[in-house]
DNA sequence: TGATATACATACATGAATGTATGTATAAAC
DNA sequence: GTTTATACATACATTCATGTATGTATATCA
């Protein structure tokens, strides 16, 4: 057996990723190896080498498959918010895509738990995770900036330290999710954590 | 040479600890060899190997002795917190800890960044983690609940979900300033948080 | 003042993951 | 229809961390 059509091809390189991410996120990156991958989707090495030429390339795809597929969603969610109650829908939407979606679960927890990041794989990923890194309260801030926003926030709440604080209590939140050991509802969670936060960050009249 | 003092033998074993933390917080757990311990404080695989007898060994030892040196700080900083005052105080010392204590700093990062948590570790460092990972709100949540405080706080807000927001943001705001890519001044950041959240939840007399 | 256990250093043996070279059947290009 | 590049499988070579066995000088203890 050999030389399948280009879609087969595309469609052994998906499998590949994927199964990198159930084996990533299942036994961490460092310990799961090629042959590791090649078993899960019934083939050899050779067919995992064809398609990647290392590990660290092959880390490096797998991150900017998820991280896109991450970024559609973040993107469905957070473009055209013009309101408080729809920065809110937004925020738990993203959130319960954490909580509910299986792949998206999968690499949150990957990123968060089963991934030792050197220097030479960072630069590696530079270009994907340069995104993540700025993005989780630049995205934010612009939001509470918009005059129909912020003109509703406290004349002494700076929108930027107000995105801060909620994104540190989304990335919080989720870290604790993952980890699993006290069970907490992350929705719920994240719904609470924005109110109260919102409550405060408003003006009296204002309130949600 | 051969065969040092008791005390020699104490401060050996405590400078593989430190070694480890080091290298494990700048290359990964996976990473680093018993060898480039060894090198690191001067001595050979044989000195590393009859303290600890595997790695898995030496990482229970080692996350178990700073996790006492960081608990020592929480219970300095928690203790007999009676009111809101103390609690945000206490917040912020815990925060300024790990902004400004470079063990703790090293310790966190690389609690956060630079270990993959297989089952294996995870029962190897059991009774340690499970402390940590029940701690986070349950300590606090207890806080909340003094009348002292919770009679300060809205009817409508429950100290539990309280905690959990408060956890959020201290775990969330750490991870963020530990990855350090977009700077952020970490205790600023949670005192505004705090601020922000206990506003939200104070009954509209008891500001802050 | 020996005897013994200690705190290492040194040497070796093993396995396991990596990378590469080679083989091969077949889809695609001409 | 022939050629060629593709999409793998197979085989081999190398490195490297681990673990263990052994050696040894010296605190410690009797």
């Amino acid at each position: 057996m050999a030389r399948k059509t280009k879609e087969d091809a595309q469609a052994t390189r998906e499998s590949v990723l994927i199964a990198a991410l159930d084996l990533f996120s299942e036994k961490g990156y460092s310990r799961t190896t090629f042959s590791d991958i090649a078993k899960r989707i019934g083939m050899t090495r050779g067919a995992v080498y064809w398609h990647f030429d290392n590990k660290p390339a092959l880390l490096a795809a797998m991150v900017d498959y998820f991280c896109n597929l991450r970024e559609e969603r973040v993107k469905q969610h957070f473009t055209e918010i013009q309101s408080l109650e729809e920065l809110r829908a937004a925020f738990l939407e993203h959130t319960r895509a954490v909580a509910e979606d299986k792949r998206l679960k999968k690499f949150e927890f990957f990123m968060a738990f089963q991934m030792e990041w050197s220097e030479e794989l960072l630069t590696e990923t530079h270009k994907i995770l340069d995104k993540i890194r700025k993005d989780p309260f630049e995205k934010l801030a612009a939001i509470l900036r918009l005059p129909s926003i912020s003109g509703q926030l406290r004349t002494d709440i700076d929108p930027r330290q107000l995105a801060v604080t909620l994104a540190g209590l989304w990335v919080g939140l989720c870290k604790i999710y993952l980890g699993a050991c006290p069970k907490i509802d992350l929705v719920a969670a994240a719904a609470d954590g924005f109110d109260c936060i919102m409550n405060g960050a408003l003006k009296k009249e204002a309130g949600i």
